[in-house]
DNA sequence: AAATCCGGTATTTTT
DNA sequence: TACCGGATTT
């Protein structure tokens, strides 16, 4: 079979192009289900066997782990070979973090750094504001972490943020900057570090980034408009004066710009590279019609597109289901009982089934109604493993055995089981610590010797010390099963470290160590460098749950787990409008389009059915709304509707047939506020116990103070207000928890 | 040091 | 309501 017959064969004439186009830039806009992996993958092999440019010369980055790897694989089949170690596919993060260990001096940085996940970060936030002694009240840490990671994004230091962000309220930039001190101190890096330590490298130094250039020729960014500006920099940089860059994304498929995301990288990349070649890919392949004629007729309502229209070959299919319960329960349970009918007289795998929902809080319920009609099923996402207490506790051990002068690390594991040093003495070991500046472990040696430990802290302290002594040692040479043996019988943590053994808690710690240890051995299996800092890196860059395989279950996920993924049937809960859309997103036009974008993503993942729920009350923190059918149901296509459903779901659905204008007005004031306050209905009045607070109402909180109320809203049964208190800080109160008391003017 | 209470909060989340 | 984290009690 010629080469062509092998990678161009079954491909379009658009396709063909996307794959074969080489020269200059190439900007693919791919629309969902149009073919978008497989042009990837065949443009790799094309370059490489058609063009004939050495793989290693080929650099393709990916949004996931797990698309990497799909990747990889598909590619090898392609080339013919097993797996071929100069392939480069991986994530922004994998390769910047390979790329700073073996340029760490250039960097300035340590060779051998600890990479911090989200939670580890937090954490190092929490002790940067008191290091900067910031409390809490100023701002919260999330909040603040939130900022870093911005300004990291955005390609900003600390000095870059002195001015820029004098004149707020919280000292960003001073936190910022006491952040970082803290960061070094540690030898780490979070993961927004790891882009911008790159990018300051490359940029800084051009022996390097020379090296780099000649190094990946070809570069391919897949999901392009999920790049935040740091990551295009890096591809800039990459690239060089003689760019081989190929993207691949779709603006109608952003959803994630509230981390930092810059659709404008995809549609101002012809400004940026402005001979790149445009190839559009709009055939979609995955959805029979009533699916993409519903998705079109719904994303079209956005502005900010390049704008592309799907077509397909397909047959038309089922037209657009609905079920409409009286309350969450009830919806549950319909879907529920459909997805059993489906399964048991229809012979529908539940492997070819997905429910979809806005966010987790959903979840519950379904599970209840799919537990009920026993429903295999299973949640993607969701907590996460790694986060769990007791993973992180013998991560940190881990770390512990690596960087024994890791003070994040020390802190938290130091009375981990109970070993009687308690805040007390983490406090001396502390502040020795800083006033020598020297680490917490170095610190904590020092004090021990001199005999400063009392009572049970002082045994404890030295078995501690010496165990960390012991397992740093080991982990120069030892393998990560090894040195996690040694710490789990050094600090008996299985007996101790766990609670009661018995008890639910107990046992699911149990089981999560076991689980813990099922990774390191799976790690040994496919890694030829077993070392703990290898081990540490994979987990911090690659947190996925351990794959729980293809079991038979119907899956729940929320729409942004859901990208990328497809199902035969597709159902999507909670249409209300407020739930979904959110409603945090009615303020801002852009955000409310991101909102729809998503909505958009939810619908294209469905192969053949689709099936859209709501609810006509629903639980929300706690009480029952009444609800309004979410808008974006009014904006579907009616045509692809079942009649039942028409009804169902538009309960105005006369009034819109005899005046759409009528109607589109009637959403308007109703949901007017996705369209600006000015056409916003009052928002209700609290009705609490105490009598309503109104704007301008002074109040006084019993640990806050006294200030005056800014904004009230929310909805009745859970008023909210803002109060603007008098020392300067704002804060929202559901009104009916608050405790708020209104004071005579 | 563990058990309990209380207040605050309430999207989406990969790397 | 339900969860979490911090404070307070035992």
């Amino acid at each position: 079979m010629s080469l062509e017959a092998l990678l161009l064969d079954k491909l379009n004439d658009r396709q063909r192009e996307a794959v074969t186009h080489h020269g200059t830039p190439l900007l693919i806009v791919a629309g969902a289900g149009s073919g978008k992996t497989r042009v990837i993958t065949h443009r790799i092999a094309w370059l490489h066997l058609g063009v004939g440019i050495p793989i290693r010369q080929i650099l393709a980055v990916t949004f996931t782990n797990k698309a990497a790897r799909e990747m990889r694989e598909r590619v090898c089949a392609l080339l013919g070979v097993p797996d071929d170690p100069a392939l480069a596919i991986s994530t922004f993060h994998s390769r910047c973090a390979m790329l700073l260990r073996r340029e760490a001096e250039a960097a300035g940085i340590s060779p051998s750094f600890a990479i911090l996940d989200e939670r580890d970060q937090k954490a190092a936030v929490v002790r940067a504001m008191e290091n900067a002694g910031v409390s809490d009240r100023t701002a919260k840490p999330a909040q603040v972490q939130h900022f870093i990671n911005m300004a990291k994004m955005r390609m900003l230091t600390p000095t870059d943020c002195d001015e820029e962000f004098a004149d707020e309220r919280v000292p960003y930039a001073l936190l910022y900057r006491h952040y970082e001190e803290l960061l070094e101190k540690n030898a780490s890096l979070d993961f927004e570090d790891l882009i911008f330590r790159a990018v300051r490298l490359l940029r800084d130094n051009g022996e390097v980034r020379e090296r780099w250039q000649r190094r990946f020729r070809h570069l391919l960014v897949d999901e392009f408009q999920d790049t935040n500006a740091g990551q295009f920099e890096l591809v800039k940089l990459l690239a060089g004066d003689d760019p081989d860059v190929c993207v691949v994304g779709d603006e109608d498929q952003s959803i994630y710009s509230w981390r930092g995301a810059e659709v404008t990288n995809l549609l101002g990349f012809r400004e940026t590279f402005p001979n790149a070649h445009l190839v559009r890919l709009e055939q979609n392949y995955r959805s029979v019609g009533n699916v993409l004629k519903a998705a079109g007729s719904v994303i079209a309502r956005n502005t900010m597109r390049i704008g592309k229209e799907l077509w397909t070959e397909q047959p038309e299919g089922d037209p657009i289901g609905a079920l409409v319960g009286f309350d969450d329960t009830e919806e549950a349970n319909l879907v529920a009982m459909r997805l059993a009918a489906m399964i048991a007289s229809d012979g529908i795998a539940p492997a070819d089934i997905a429910v979809f929902y806005r966010s987790h809080a959903l979840a519950r319920v379904l599970e209840d109604g799919l537990r009920k009609y026993r429903i295999p099923y299973r949640i993607v996402g969701g907590t996460r493993f790694y986060d769990r207490a007791e993973i992180k506790d013998l991560i940190c051990f881990l770390r512990l055995a690596l960087m024994p002068d890791n003070d994040l690390a020390f802190e938290r594991v130091v009375n981990v089981p109970t070993r009687g040093v308690g805040p007390k003495a983490l406090g001396d070991i502390l502040s020795r610590g800083a006033g020598e500046r020297i680490s917490a472990f170095e610190a904590a040696t020092r004090l021990a010797a001199e005999g400063a430990f009392k009572g049970k802290a002082r045994q404890g302290m030295e078995d501690f010390l010496a165990a960390v002594r012991r397992w740093h040692a080991m982990a120069a040479h030892a393998t990560v099963h090894e040195v996690l043996k040694a710490i789990l019988e050094d600090t008996r943590y299985e007996t101790e470290g766990v609670g009661d053994a018995k008890s639910l808690d107990g046992q699911s710690r149990l089981e999560n160590i076991e689980e813990f240890k099922q990774a390191v051995a799976e790690f040994e299996k496919l890694e030829d460098d077993n070392r703990v800092g290898t081990f540490l890196e994979t987990l911090a860059l690659d947190a996925q749950r351990p794959d729980e395989g293809d079991r038979q279950t119907v899956s729940l996920m929320t729409v942004h787990n859901a990208k990328g993924l497809e199902f035969d049937h597709v159902f999507v809960v909670g249409l209300d409008q407020g739930v979904f859309p959110n409603s945090r997103t009615f303020d801002e036009p852009a955000q409310f389009e991101e909102e729809r974008r998503l909505f958009y993503v939810a619908l294209t993942r469905a192969r053949r059915t689709l099936t859209l729920c709501r609810a006509m009350r629903r639980r929300r923190e706690g009480f029952y709304d009444a609800t309004v059918p979410s808008q974006f149901l009014s904006e579907l296509d009616a045509s692809v509707l079942t009649a039942e459903a028409r009804r169902a779901l538009c309960p105005d659905d006369k009034r819109r047939e005899r005046d759409p204008r009528g109607f589109e007005r009637q959403g308007f004031r109703a949901f007017g506020s996705a369209y600006g306050r000015a056409s916003a209905p009052p928002p209700s009045r609290p009705t609490g116990g105490r009598g309503a607070l109104n704007v301008g109402d002074r109040v006084r909180h019993r640990t806050l103070g006294e200030g005056v109320v800014v904004e009230s809203g929310g909805r009745p049964g859970s008023e909210r207000v803002r109060v603007a208190f008098d020392d300067g800080i704002e804060q929202e109160f559901v009104v009916k928890f608050a405790g708020l008391t209104k004071m005579e003017k």
